[in-house]
DNA sequence: AGCGAAGATGACGTTTACGTAATTCAGACG
DNA sequence: CGTCTGAATTACGTAAACGTCATCTTCGCT
């Protein structure tokens, strides 16, 4: 079964990063890991996380924005009187995906036609060579 | 109606970048105004390059990237040998393409989810307060 | 002729997201 | 005990994508 924790070596391995990325984004608040001693260890919670942010950079968010996101994600009890708050942000990245999504539609039909386009210039001047 | 060519000022307030931003696109080989004396002229097949531009940063492309794409939207005869290593090229990033859609549409889904717990938290709690 | 606004041209600065040493440390092992 | 290995810390370096001066031209007016 998967471990509990993992080290900073099996999170790379896992995950595909360096280490540094990982120290990195820590430092930045986006990752938690525990501590044995002085070093590292990587909880479910951090790997869910990583999962997340990776997808969010595949997506072209900063790193800054994902950390807000990820806010959204694990929310515990004492933070109520911010979860409206939260709820906005959320509505409005939301907003933000279903344009990008709209607007993703968009281009892959535009590149689709382009791609015939250009397939046709090949097959319709080959054959005269 | 639209003029044919706009002055930089003109492109500036068209599109929300600034003239900065379109000389360094030039300078990198995404856009190629014409000269009036030391002045740049911008051009409709400009305007719809950076139109594609600003599309494709909002995707998360690199300008590197973009560049690459707009290649295919501005095929000329004389290219007729780098076509079909261009449409490999093309293929690529539309399955990348497809790829991140599928993953947006997770996202949504997974961060519409979210947005329904705390919702229900928020209502479930107030009643009591 | 003189002036102001728009634009051009360097050139250095800045932020983001790490890369890349150099050095140090702590546990494992022969 | 010495050493090797994995990891930590510190700190400087880097590429991308512009921002921000500081000059310098060049029109268009008055």
């Amino acid at each position: 079964m998967t471990q509990d924790t993992m080290t900073i070596r099996q999170m790379c391995d896992a995950f595909d990063v360096t280490p540094r990325t990982l120290r990195f984004y820590e430092s930045k608040e986006l990752l938690f890991p525990i501590r044995d001693g002085q070093r590292r260890l990587f909880t479910r919670r951090d790997r869910a996380r990583l999962k997340l942010i990776l997808r969010g950079k595949r997506f072209g968010f900063s790193l800054e924005e994902i950390r807000q996101l990820l806010d959204l994600y694990y929310v515990d009890d004492s933070q109520q009187t911010q979860l409206s708050q939260t709820l906005d942000i959320a509505q409005e990245r939301l907003s933000d995906m279903e344009r990008q999504r709209a607007e993703l539609d968009e281009a892959i039909d535009e590149l689709r036609n382009q791609m015939t386009l250009v397939g046709d210039m090949l097959s319709s001047n080959k054959p005269a060579a």
